[in-house]
DNA sequence: TTATCGTGTGCATTCGAATGCATATCTTCG
DNA sequence: CGAAGATATGCATTCGAATGCACACGATAA
């Protein structure tokens, strides 16, 4: 039917690649001088080396990794697992991952999950392609889960979340921390009853900004905050400040464990119940994602380099990888607030240097 | 030093994956029958397959896929290359195209590339892997590359992007009845003087929607619509917007080539030019991201179904993987209006079924 | 009874690069 | 001058699963 392959004229395009044999025979030299050209380990010659890397280019040459994986035991890749890949701030961190990963000298498969609990289904891929190491963000690692790549001796660095049972590596922002901060800025803005939204249960993003939180509330003799769940998502944020603010003693300070449920509550703030953010009630967000820049928000927030944190994170799989036995660590980045609009402007301070309004800072 | 990997006790755990040979010889078989009864390939008696199973399930043995790839000649990965992994639809469409490619029994090696210009720097290793086919979306593919992946003989499908010069196929919203849509909207709404933000130049996205608009408005009556850059960004909206306002003749209808533009539009609107969208102006986005529905904006656009973009892009690629020697096709999907509240109400129309107020759509 | 087919099994080879070992050449030093 | 060392090269083997081939068995057809 169709014409075959090897078939027609046009020399130049290799159809089926080229194996370092043909390379080999090219340059008058063994196969096994042009793995050592290629692999940079062993004795080569300049000249050799030379007519090697010539034959390379002219027949387009390029070391099948999958063949080179299956001798070396090492596969260099590295599974990148993700269960909310709608968030941005996950994508954020992804791309800073997938940058890490490459600069490495790996390759990133990735590996998005519904949900963590379906963690469990999508391990025996990972095995199958036997990956060097695991990167975790945004989600958990089932008991399972945990004991397979135990089992197999697979390096895992989970970021912004632990495992508390197992004794994987982590690189996670400080925050209890960033919990503590919102509490205090709140607390100096002059709010007298605080309220928190978490994200979703159990993870332990949202409860160590909780722990932070509550602990520095009770530290500045506030009540115990109010507190709401709002799934990390802007309708949970909406519905949470919305039910908050409907109670007998509604808050006049409100910390998000996301800046997407910051975005929820403010809507529901001003838009549902006609408060002005930034007098009547403020907010604060965790994480500052890109819109919280934005007009529409000028969101106040705690900040985390997720550069910063995404290459941490690869540099510790990386060093577990190479050097076997390392004992796991434990890693935590410093945050610091952004102030923007969305919390009075501290009471003491007199209306000092506050930010011109007018022309946008975007300019 | 440390203890060795294979002293001490605790059987169970495999320190070295476990290999066919092993499994074979648990079950009292050859290796091939162990291949056979995983690759569900040849003749496996009942027999001799639950036995394998027995005895691969006791060793906790998983085929190597690298092996595997080897010996088949495929590697059964799918390179998903994506230039801008910042805008939210770009990762609606990841995850979407995660999900197809592994319903299709593949493995999505993620190249996130800072820029489509860079493309080049990435072929590499896409190469080395031995992928079975290439997906890229929101990038380009150089010549070069192009070229690159038509001697290997490299399936490539492109997502929302078309290469004028080589046949690569490609699935597409159709963008240019989006642009047609688009003034048309406005143009009932009562607008009589349209603009159009952009986003970068020479993406086929971006030259459709505007081609669409700008043919509509001719066939309407309207003046050519005005026009700026945004380069798909919500700074570059905003700018946009600004700039287009200040103008002797501004537009009182706007159609920007992507969501987070008229975003940004919107914010200069009405938060810098103290403007009412909806009424003084009205802005249609394209996209439908998530954020558009959001109470900050409610914003007015044109949406594509990025789930069946996404699995229709997968499975034409797997096609093209298959029978190998399919010619390219050029797929478009259909796109339609979500009226929220960012243009005026048509003018015929009496004020008749218009979205009640008060509460939110959310709750 | 013999030929033919559908099953089932194992042996040996294959994919393509890496590498241990033997070997060869060239330095350098005692 | 001979021994030791560094450098350079090729041969043969290895990684782990897939598969062509030969062969064996039982059932059916001629």
């Amino acid at each position: 039917m169709a014409r075959k392959k090897q078939g027609s004229g046009d020399a130049k395009a290799p159809r089926k690649p080229v194996t370092s044999y043909e390379v080999a025979e090219a340059a008058g030299v063994s196969q096994s001088a042009v793995s050592r050209t290629f692999s940079e380990r062993g004795y080569v010659s300049q000249e050799t080396r030379k007519r090697v890397q010539a034959a390379a280019r002219k027949l387009g040459f390029k070391p099948n990794a999958i063949a080179r994986s299956l001798i070396t035991r090492r596969s260099r890749i590295i599974a990148v697992v993700m269960a909310d890949l709608h968030y941005s701030f996950s994508v954020s961190i992804l791309h800073q991952v997938c940058r890490a990963v490459r600069a490495a000298g790996y390759q990133a498969l990735l590996i998005s999950v519904p949900s963590s609990e379906e963690i469990d289904d999508y391990m025996p891929d990972v095995i199958a392609y036997r990956v060097d190491g695991i990167i975790i963000t945004s989600a958990l690692l089932s008991t399972k889960a945990a004991r397979l790549c135990r089992d197999r001796d697979i390096p895992v660095v989970l970021i912004n979340r632990q495992v508390t049972d197992s004794g994987f590596s982590s690189v996670s922002a400080d925050n209890v921390f960033a919990g503590r901060l919102a509490a205090e800025t709140l607390a100096e803005a002059g709010c007298r009853r605080l309220a928190f939204v978490a994200g979703l249960r159990e993870t332990s993003t949202s409860l160590d900004r909780e722990a932070g939180f509550f602990a520095r509330a009770a530290d500045l003799g506030q009540k115990r905050p109010l507190r709401r769940d709002g799934f990390f998502t802007y309708d949970g944020g909406y519905r949470a400040a919305r039910d908050l603010m409907r109670l007998k003693g509604p808050p006049d300070g409100i910390f998000c464990a996301s800046d997407i449920m910051a975005m929820g509550a403010l809507d529901a703030l001003r838009y549902d119940l006609g408060l002005k953010v930034g007098e009547d009630v403020s907010v604060i967000g965790c994480i500052d994602a890109a819109e919280a820049a934005w007009k529409s928000f000028e969101l106040t927030t705690i900040v985390v380099d997720s550069a910063a944190m995404s290459a941490r994170a690869v540099d510790l799989l990386v060093e577990q990888i190479d050097k076997h036995d390392t004992a796991p660590r434990r890693e935590t980045l410093p945050v610091r607030l952004v102030r923007r609009k969305t919390v009075r402007p501290p009471k003491s301070v007199a209306s000092g240097p506050r930010a011109r309004r007018g022309e946008p800072t975007i300019a």
